[in-house]
DNA sequence: AATGTAACCATACGTTGTAAGGTTGTCAAG
DNA sequence: CTTGACAACCTTACAACGTATGGTTACATT
């Protein structure tokens, strides 16, 4: 059966998520595929070209908010989603920088995200604040899950506890106190906090629908005028 | 003057700020402090030194909370000027994922950031919540400003009218409304946007400081019981 | 004058993305 | 049955990358 395009990125994705980004090189890829490097430029234009069309494949992967349901829960099972799909592809969150050109599923996905905002009574200014607001959210705290040092609950003592070897506790007391007081905690789950921060900005959000459509402008309740 | 490391961090810096990550190499690096590329080994270990030495410096930039202020404009202000650092080293919000060691500058910075919070009447549980929502926040904001294919006011017309060439209007149409009737309404700044969902998120936690010192354990108004 | 060390350089190796051109296999037209 | 076209894959080559190895200076100390 001869290579295609689809073939090339679902190796892409395996060998990213099996081996991390930086080991996807055109030649270990080839390799994967049982052909040589060059090969591949008969299917895909060039490396970018495969980083572009890896994205999209990953945002695909998102379930996209269904369109009957409130936006409230179809926000929430989307931003869930897109963030299991982040792990499940950990080099994904850190590439959206780079990657300019978004494709038909990333499209797709941004429309639909807007789509449902709008059909839940957000406003066209809303709905911008609260696509911006979430999806900042949702890559961020992937990327910040993937910069720690550990996964899963039992890694995260060991790495605690290393780390609390010559701990200059006096210079960060604080750290140290959410460390030996939270993190070391038994039934501390670090993914279980995705959702606290997504359900707080939500119910922001739930908030500001509510007063818009009461006609009220009073955005923010007691936000201070520093700066 | 002889070279030293932080000479060499701060040419670093430089030449991402200017040219951008990707053409931060040994060999152009060197060249800018008119010396040979094998020479910066004298003053740091290897190139992933540089990259988490220009990380901490950049932290280093952020202004921290004061410990007096207090927690919401603490916060606030740390966060605008996080926001502020990241979009003057475009490049360090999407390194923040691979480099997974923190220097001194960056505990520090952790360090007064959870001082802050539990100054303010957080709880160990809550000050973890916080941290965690305004860094991804704040990270994935800059990950997505970095993203976009223009920077100020008026490129944004620019770009986004050349897009709508040939735009599928019935495949997207949500979108399409999101770009006519707000992306290229005048006045639009992306980057006012910011505030807004740091506000919305600090709102968030306000009202959770209340209710906690109050005693109260609800902690989300009328967060819906999906999956 | 001899020695040590800090600071820098030249050369070289393996790996990267990819340009340029070559080699097959298949298949319709002559 | 040959020919030629095209799709699919390969070989070779090159510039640029990070960095190991091993100089070469310049100067302070003795």
């Amino acid at each position: 059966m001869p290579l295609n395009r689809e073939r090339v990125l679902r190796a892409a994705i395996e060998l990213s998520d099996e081996r991390g980004l930086e080991n996807l090189t055109m030649r270990k890829l080839a390799e994967k595929l049982g052909v040589e490097a060059m090969s591949l430029y008969y299917h895909v234009s060039n490396k970018d070209d495969i980083l572009d069309g890896m994205i999209d494949t990953v945002v695909g992967e998102i379930e996209l908010p269904e369109t009957g349901a409130d936006w409230r829960s179809a926000m929430r099972r989307r931003a869930i989603s897109a963030h299991a799909v982040f792990s499940r592809h950990q080099w994904a969150a850190s590439m959206m920088e780079s990657r300019t050109n978004p494709g038909p599923a990333t499209l797709r996905y941004y429309d639909a995200v807007l789509g449902s905002l709008r059909g839940g009574g957000f406003s066209v200014e809303l709905a911008a604040h609260a696509f911006s607001a979430l999806d900042a959210y949702i890559y961020g705290f992937g990327l910040q899950e993937m910069s720690l040092p550990f996964e899963g609950e039992e890694e995260v003592k060991v790495v605690a506890e290393a780390l609390l070897e010559g701990f200059p506790v006096d210079l960060y007391p604080n750290l140290y106190e959410m460390i030996v007081d939270h993190a070391l905690q038994p039934g501390y789950d670090y993914s279980a906090e995705f959702e606290f921060g997504l359900d707080l900005i939500l119910d922001g959000f739930e908030r500001l629908v509510a007063s818009e459509q009461v006609g009220s402008g009073c955005l923010h309740g007691q936000s201070d005028r520093s700066e």
